[in-house]
DNA sequence: CGGAATCCGATCTGATACTG
DNA sequence: CAGTATCAGATCGGATTCCG
């Protein structure tokens, strides 16, 4: 329904392999790959265990790698709610590289800081037409 | 006005991980690092092997990974211009695990797609009081 | 405890037009 | 060729409130 011909984009592999790069791309969805691990964590554990992340944001990021079929929800019919999620074997398969990309992204926090002042020098220096004070 | 010592997570190291995860987990700058590989390629070259990028965010997206040293950006003062974009060194230490991301991502179309189908079947099931067509 | 729903400013992004 | 500038629409994401 809708658009008849416009825009079949979304069905174009390229395009999907690309939705899917953005969703286990996103930030929040590594680190929380990667602290599941092997392991079956509650809610409030990834809450814990995600530095800085809302609340809502560990709900969106969560039903997405669920919908994906990479990470599993099971929940528990009593009171107070108890959740639990785990990688699927699917998403187990990613967990060697995401780690891998953490832990880069980690390591070279100082490199990245050096390099982003250095080129914030240079541009702010490239775009002042003459002086410096 | 309002936050006198409030939210100075910026420096934190932890918020810093993720602000590079953000940039290198971007699904453009992923495929961007991918097809550099360890040529140097120009403008057109990414913009055509980027498949649906626009110029924009292809612009934005090396200027990005250039401000955190991870790609180099050669101009040549000629006319019409040519500008030259590689990966640095550290830029280089990154395509290994990025491949293995896009690759996986390429792979996992198909069952992504129906992992994806299944929920949605599911939930639209779960959300309907009783009845079914 | 583990959400869902809503509000709303901030950010992102594509389209378009212009340029050296 | 390789951008920059601008603008409007879409999306993101935090804060807040309410719920079983």
């Amino acid at each position: 329904m809708g658009s008849p011909a416009a825009s079949d984009d979304g069905n174009f592999p390229a395009c999907q392999a690309r939705e899917i790069l953005g969703r286990i791309g996103d930030k929040w969805s590594l680190y929380v790959i990667s602290l599941l691990g092997e392991d079956t964590k509650r809610f409030t554990d990834l809450k814990r265990g995600v530095e800085g992340i809302s609340q809502r944001m560990l709900t969106v990021t969560l039903r997405g790698l669920e919908r994906d079929g990479i990470v599993t929800r099971t929940v528990y019919p009593v009171m107070p709610p108890r959740v639990d999620y785990a990688l699927t074997p699917m998403g187990r398969t990613l967990l060697e590289t995401v780690g891998t990309l953490v832990a880069w992204a980690e390591e070279h926090v100082a490199d990245i800081d050096g390099a982003r002042a250095e080129y914030d020098e240079r541009e702010s220096y490239a775009l002042r037409p003459l002086s410096s004070p």
